[in-house]
DNA sequence: GAAAGTCGGACGTAGGACGTCCTATGCTGT
DNA sequence: ACAGCATAGGACGTCCTACGTCCGACTTTC
């Protein structure tokens, strides 16, 4: 199946069709995540394009998480990713830090809105074992603070547990995107919050609202995460206006 | 300033490198969206690399909405997008009706607490203006709802228009994403929905819900918004199950 | 039968050549 | 002097060839 596409379209336009050609047959012949991919010499025959031009397409599908190249061995359709907008908000996050830096702060505002706004549902479909491996992360932040370490991991851990529940792949990319995107930026602009009381700060915010989650009182552990954010834009706030 | 990469690393991982030098020289000079790049045959020079090299990880960054090319002109730092998001989660939406489709609901949902979560927020700071313009777009629903004719963009706008308020691009954008891959997906199961008594139903929730935030009644509007999603989780689910 | 070596296929990189497109410059005509 | 057009140059777009690198599978060998 040859496709002949006409010539007279602007060179993105005709890229973008030739990676809508591409979707549209891993689509068409109902390839699925981790199935393989013509060959780049059957897909220059297939669609009537260079290898470069090819290439080129490709490179970007596996930008946008479409497919997987494996040097030496072939090309696969990907497993789901949000590899795309990984990387995407991290530049302009990173490049609105070297200016204003409002966007990290959408960020967070983006953050709470979707933690606090789905705390609870989240609550109604958690299980005994959740609450163990929530706790469990609590008890690591309160004993990495104690020492005077500061516990990325463990923070991270905990909001990803906290929404694993809803079972909503999408939720979980996006918050655990989200999450990427804060600590790059954050840790471009300083760690003045590796201070011994600001871990303890943190461990004991995440011990209230694991708390009241354990309770089941949703409008308090919407309440607490909606706090917690507040102090993150308030060092924000600290960074971008420092005199003040 | 030529770097010197060291040569043991994969293909992928020299792609991302790559890609991360150009993100890096951008920040580094401190481009803002709009200037110009580096040619082609400079970035040839200080990076290290060929051109098919050099092109493929423009290709990309171009993909992920950091960089605009212009044919015979030049490369530009682009302006704020999610066209990479859009680009991504509109594959994996298609790809996954085509088998079960239960990421569809997901994008409801995340929808779901995006927008009944802020529309408080976005109501505290909603102006005269913004009201006005509603009504505008409710009036377009209901004139064309009597016509028979579907509101795609009318819709749209409605939505677009509850959050600008609160002054987030990144949640616009975010938003807008959703929208777009939604109609997307939705476009391509069926119009089944632009029965004139379907129509006029939809029209007539986004009045209610106009009112209400006319009113400053946050937590009526915000139950308004989750029955809408609900509804539109409805149909997904005639469509994943048209026998039951 | 298992381990090592070899082979072929597939992707990665480089460079050149030519086409296409856009801008800017300078010319022309009024 | 100004408007419009023609031209030249630069920059990206596409294709081709060649070679390097990597991986999996096959063959050989013990």
């Amino acid at each position: 199946m040859i496709v002949s596409r006409p010539p007279r379209l602007d060179a993105h336009a005709r890229l973008r069709a030739l990676t809508s050609d591409i979707t549209d047959l891993i689509l068409d012949r109902g390839l699925l995540p981790g199935d393989a991919m013509p060959t780049e010499q059957e897909l220059m025959a297939e669609l009537g394009v260079g290898r470069n031009t090819l290439r080129e397409a490709i490179k970007v599908l596996q930008a946008l998480g479409v497919v997987e190249i494996r040097h030496g061995f072939g090309m696969f359709v990907a497993e789901e990713n949000l590899v795309a907008l990984s990387d995407s908000l991290t530049f302009r996050g990173q490049m609105s830090l070297r200016h204003k830096g409002h966007e990290a702060n959408e960020l967070v505002d983006v953050r709470q809105a979707l933690e606090a706004g789905l705390v609870g549902t989240a609550m109604s479909a958690i299980t005994e074992h959740h609450l163990a491996e929530l706790e469990a992360t609590v008890v690591d932040m309160e004993r990495l603070a104690a020492e005077g370490h500061s516990f990325i991991d463990a923070d991270r851990n905990f909001h990803r547990i906290l929404f694993e529940p809803l079972n909503n792949q999408l939720l979980s990319n996006l918050l655990g995107v989200f999450w990427d995107v804060y600590r790059t930026i954050h840790q471009s602009i300083d760690a003045k919050d590796s201070t011994r009381a600001h871990l303890a700060e943190t461990a004991h915010s995440h011990r209230e609202l694991f708390e009241a989650v354990k309770s089941g009182d949703k409008p308090l552990a919407s309440s607490l995460l909606a706090c917690h954010f507040d102090g993150i834009r308030g060092q924000l706030a600290d960074f971008n206006a420092p005199a003040g």
